[in-house]
DNA sequence: TTGTATGCGTTATCAA
DNA sequence: TTGATAACGCATACAA
């Protein structure tokens, strides 16, 4: 019962196989794979013959086994068919990819897929993470995680790990403040459901804005999109309200974007009844009649960044000294179609 | 040196360190992890305290090196910023990670992508592997997977595996009679760059639609998007025609979005002046003003349904036999907005 | 019920 | 320049 018996129909030829058939040991054909050097030239033609009219792949588990590392990293995103998110993912992607690591990417919508996912990063020993989620569902066995591997998080809120943001605060005060420049005083403002930093300082913005411009907040004003109707239902709230606000800032394009199918559905004309704003900038906001007027973030770039911090932090001899304060991109204010001074007639 | 020394800081503990800890054999460890039974549930106990105390996580490499196969999928998608591909993504990796196998989700952009990601599929010896982009930049290098790997695709023409699409030349067929039925004779046909059964089955379909109705075919109605532009250069062109088309129908919404975009800029009134129509219902075109009438296909289900597929015939013990002919869903005309009876002046 | 020994496919160390 | 052999971390057949 040798392993060259010919009943085991297995799969995969192994680098013994290999060797056998070029009449080398299995040493000599590690070398030639791995250019380790010390073979003669005769001898590497030889095998590379052999290797590549058998189309011979070198087991990764069995090589990445005797590694120290294993140079994957993880990605985890939210739903990806939110723009905000394929954005960022397409970005960081790029870059660990071609850095010659391979990215695993962890699609978590909700609490199971999280810990699924990160049960597999901790099999898999990746030797880096990078967080693009909303939010973190298990937070005990993210801390677990971040024991043994490095990590970086963008619009992420994770202690102890490095961050990477826009100015959330900042783009969302300049563009209250565009509003407010209009003559609006009655701004609502659409938060998304969720506790993160990220929404805690947009909404901040909003509350600066206003104040800063002498315009009291109106809580009447300050709605919650809910996770079905994403805005929708909160624009119908407003509007049924006995004074209803004149100018409405979602926290998102996401949710500007429900926010946009209810005022249709509604009939209200954007921007002569009603101005609209959102936050990030997606391509699908351009097929808006009027396009949206928003706020710009680097996502590609950030993702991009991300990836470049979180390998330079896996390949350095010394563990690097994490950025005490988050890394801030800038944002932009995108004046389009969808703003404009109050209509005197409400 | 004994594998104790404090001086090897592992960064991760292994079995025999857990079972040293527990004061068992590292088999009876294995055992219990594994749920493989006759251990002592005193013995279970014991080592599962440790094993939890200490997080213990079995290295996966380890553990697969002596199995026969990894529970391992690898899909190759397009570009996912595209609601297309992340549609059809969300529906497969749901039912993978179920099904407890591990997604490797590969973007493949371009040739080099797709080589990368091809390269790593057969080093980590994946059970299977999905196809959903558009095409295939290196087919000698699919070929060699696919002799150690099941396969399926998805509106992916790769010569001998199944094939899952939707019904492109019936959907076509109907919204063309759609535009027909309205009066139009006038019908522009977009389609999009690259040479796959997908763009000629819709095309075929335009055709057949437009003989059946008696209506010749004029080739200066026939345009491709390019690359870049996407569909906004062919409608101009179409537009600058002595007699321009009163309908124009675009392969996918993708380009639709886009010959919007270029209606628009040329202050054309859609659907008054113009009708228009695209393929696929993303969500997106539900933003126009007004909504584009387009052909929904069943891309989420087609997604878990592949996924399924995929998974029945890695498990099954005998080769399961492949469906001849392609596995064809349904398509669903969706009557929007955009759409409308030629406007009498032109 | 538990422990010992072997194999999985590589790379690396050491001899030859 | 090459080849034998020992890890790497786990599962498992076999012994006890």
């Amino acid at each position: 019962m040798h392993s060259a018996d010919q009943k085991d129909k297995k799969a995969y030829l192994t680098i013994e196989d290999i060797a056998a058939l070029a009449g080398v040991s299995k040493s000599t054909v590690s070398r030639v794979l791995n250019n380790s050097g010390f073979v003669s030239d005769a001898t590497r033609k030889k095998v590379m013959r052999v290797v590549s009219s058998h189309h011979y792949v070198p087991n990764g588990f069995a090589r990445d086994l005797g590694r120290t590392t294993t140079k994957s990293i993880g990605i985890f995103v939210g739903d990806i068919s939110n723009q905000y998110f394929s954005e960022i993912l397409a970005g960081a992607e790029a870059v660990i990819s071609r850095s010659a690591y391979f990215p695993f990417i962890c699609l978590v919508s909700n609490a199971r897929r999280e810990e699924f996912y990160i049960r597999e990063m901790l099999k898999r020993r990746v030797s880096g993470v990078l967080f693009a989620s909303t939010g973190i569902y298990n937070p005990d066995m993210i801390t677990q995680l971040l024991q043994t591997t490095s990590a970086i998080s963008i619009q992420t809120d994770i202690p102890g790990i490095p961050y990477i943001d826009c100015d959330n605060l900042g783009g969302t005060y300049r563009i209250i403040q565009h509003l407010i420049s209009l003559g609006h005083e009655r701004i609502a403002f659409i938060n998304s459901f969720g506790e993160t930093s990220v929404l805690e300082h947009r909404y901040q913005g909003y509350c600066n804005a206003l104040s800063d411009h002498g315009i009291s907040l109106n809580p009447q004003y300050v709605r919650r999109a809910d996770r079905t109707s994403n805005g929708y239902q909160a624009v119908i709230d407003l509007l049924n309200l006995p004074e209803p606000p004149t100018a409405i800032h979602c926290c998102n394009d996401h949710i500007a974007m429900s926010a946009y199918q209810a005022l249709r559905s509604r009939g209200i004309s954007i921007p002569h009844q009603i101005s609209l704003t959102g936050f990030d900038a997606l391509s699908p906001t351009l097929l808006m009649e009027p396009q949206l007027t928003t706020v710009s973030q680097p996502l590609h770039k950030m993702g991009t960044t991300a990836a470049e911090m979180l390998i330079a932090k896996i390949e350095a001899s010394q563990p690097l000294p994490d950025p005490s304060s988050p890394i801030l991109f800038p944002t932009e204010i995108l004046l389009r179609g969808s703003t404009a001074p109050p209509s005197v007639i409400l």
